[in-house]
DNA sequence: TGAAATGTTGGGGCG
DNA sequence: ACGCCCCAACATTTC
């Protein structure tokens, strides 16, 4: 029985390098066993289609780094801890070491895991690799939870250190016993029509790719992020946020590497670090507030008036909504599987307040098309967007996607680009092309209705609605005021 | 990590 | 020369 191996459970951390877990099974002396567990019945939030797209390929590239270790990736799929103590018994694994997930119900499935794993006398062991600041470590000083950012990220700073990522490990000891692993097509996570042809060509899922996209922003784009990150005309972000988000790169990695700048380019490394600690914020949040994915954090919220126009959704996840930059951004989405952070806060706005359409709907749709759709971030975005979160923009903060578009896409060349039949349009248009006369239009040849939508609701009248739906909770009675 | 409405000021045109 | 008005330009308040 010395020869028993540990299992190796991998989550959202496929990944070899600076990878907790993996690194304590393989110093535990033990064969190792690497195994990942698709969890279909993993309730109202398991991943959506871009995710799975991603985590295909993902899988796929950890599979030929394991390999290149000496140790076969093993795939299984069902109910994660049947399937935890099916390979554990079948091997007789004597323990088995996994990497924490921090969403409620994740963490609540972990438990279940150790509990009837420990019962039948396997160890657990669980580390943190996901967050710099794990939701119980940081507290206000009266010990609460923390519900707005800037003393949130401030109170992380201050305990911050920068700590350098752990080797990855040069060998793997193989377990030399036979254990059965489905075909990686068996997870069937590929959606099945060729909707990811042009995903496919904007990303390169896995480590090797996460690293090579983080040189490149170190590189290219860190100096001048603090200005350039909200312009979505200029591919000015790190586009990270996949590869950070099935952990193929640690955020530990991502603060070592750009603190190493940081004296060339403190304001754009701070920046960077802010957006790092936008994403701890979330999963604060979300672990102290377990159902924010589904119930707005101001229960007064649930009042409002919403509506419910199918058509008017449709219209929004179409990118037909006749405003230029909402509708090249859902249409980036829809596309690349990614959306400009500058454009979701425009697109969602528009969502939210011009179509009164409910967040979660919103909410729902990202969590189906991003690449990156992260439950703690999209819900506490949706939430900070509608104005129900803890430290939200407050309701009356209404973007206007015309100013939003000329502030953010000076040259409409964002908007030309996801949205060809406008590209002919004049700059001073390009972002309203409703009130271009009909010589430009003409001479553009944009038939507004024909060739490009109609805008679907009037900017100033649309707000206007938000804001009396907004006057009828405010004061907790229903009664609008005035 | 807004925008619109409203208020204030000061320069210049003009009778 | 003077007062009046107009209206950018900027500041403040409100949604």
């Amino acid at each position: 029985m010395e020869d028993a191996p540990v299992v190796l459970l991998f989550q959202r951390d496929l990944r070899v390098g600076d990878n907790p877990a993996l690194t304590a099974a393989v110093e535990s002396g033990a064969p190792v066993i690497p195994l990942f567990v698709l969890d279909d019945e993993a309730g109202a939030w398991a991943p959506g289609a871009a995710s799975r797209w991603w985590l295909h390929h993902s899988l796929a590239a950890l599979r030929v780094q394991l390999d290149a270790l000496g140790v076969p990736l093993i795939l299984r799929r069902g109910e994660l801890a049947a399937t935890l103590l099916d390979v554990t018994r079948a091997v007789a694994a004597k323990a088995v070491f996994w990497n924490r997930r921090h969403e409620p119900a994740a963490a609540a499935r972990e438990r279940t895991c150790e509990a009837e794993l420990l019962r039948r006398g396997v160890r657990v062991e669980g580390f943190n690799a996901t967050l710099l600041f794990e939701p119980a470590r940081v507290r206000t000083r009266e010990g609460h939870p923390f519900t707005v950012f800037t003393p949130f990220w401030r109170t992380c700073l201050a305990l911050a250190t920068d700590e350098a990522p752990l080797p990855a490990p040069r060998a793997i000891r193989a377990w030399d016993g036979a254990l059965a692993s489905l075909p990686l097509g068996a997870l069937e996570l590929e959606p099945a029509h060729d909707w990811a042809g042009e995903i496919a060509a904007a990303w390169t899922p896995g480590e090797r790719g996460a690293h090579a996209q983080l040189e490149r922003f170190l590189d290219e784009r860190l100096p001048g992020y603090a200005a350039g990150r909200d312009r979505p005309d200029l591919d000015a972000t790190s586009r990270l946020s996949p590869h950070l988000g099935f952990g193929e790169i640690s955020a530990r990695a991502l603060r070592h590497a750009s603190l190493a700048g940081a004296a060339r380019a403190p304001r754009d490394t701070e920046a960077f670090l802010r957006q790092l600690g936008w994403r701890e914020f979330s999963y604060h949040l979300l672990a102290h507030h377990p159902d924010l994915p589904d119930h707005p954090l101001r229960p007064e919220f649930a009042r409002l008036p919403w509506r419910d126009d199918a058509l008017a959704m449709g219209t929004w996840r179409r990118g037909k909504t006749g405003y230029p930059i909402v509708d090249a951004g859902m249409r980036q989405l829809w596309r690349t599987g990614w959306m400009h952070n500058r454009v979701r806060m425009i697109a969602a706005s528009f969502l939210v307040k011009d179509l009164l359409l409910p967040w979660q709907a919103g909410e729902r749709w990202f969590w189906e098309t991003l690449v990156d759709a992260d439950l703690a971030n999209n819900s506490a975005s949706w939430q900070w967007v509608a104005g129900c979160g803890a430290d939200a923009a407050p309701y009356f903060r209404v973007f206007n996607p015309v100013l939003q578009g000329r502030r953010f896409d000076p040259d409409g060349s964002y908007v030309r680009r996801w949205i060809p039949e406008l590209a002919r349009l004049p700059d001073e248009a390009v972002h309203h092309p409703w009130s271009a006369s009909e010589t430009t239009l003409r001479e553009a040849g944009v038939r507004l209705g024909v060739t490009y939508p109609t805008r679907i609701v009037d900017h100033a009248e649309a707000r206007a609605r938000a804001l009396a739906a907004y006057a009828q909770i405010r004061d907790g009675r229903g009664a609008p005021k005035r």
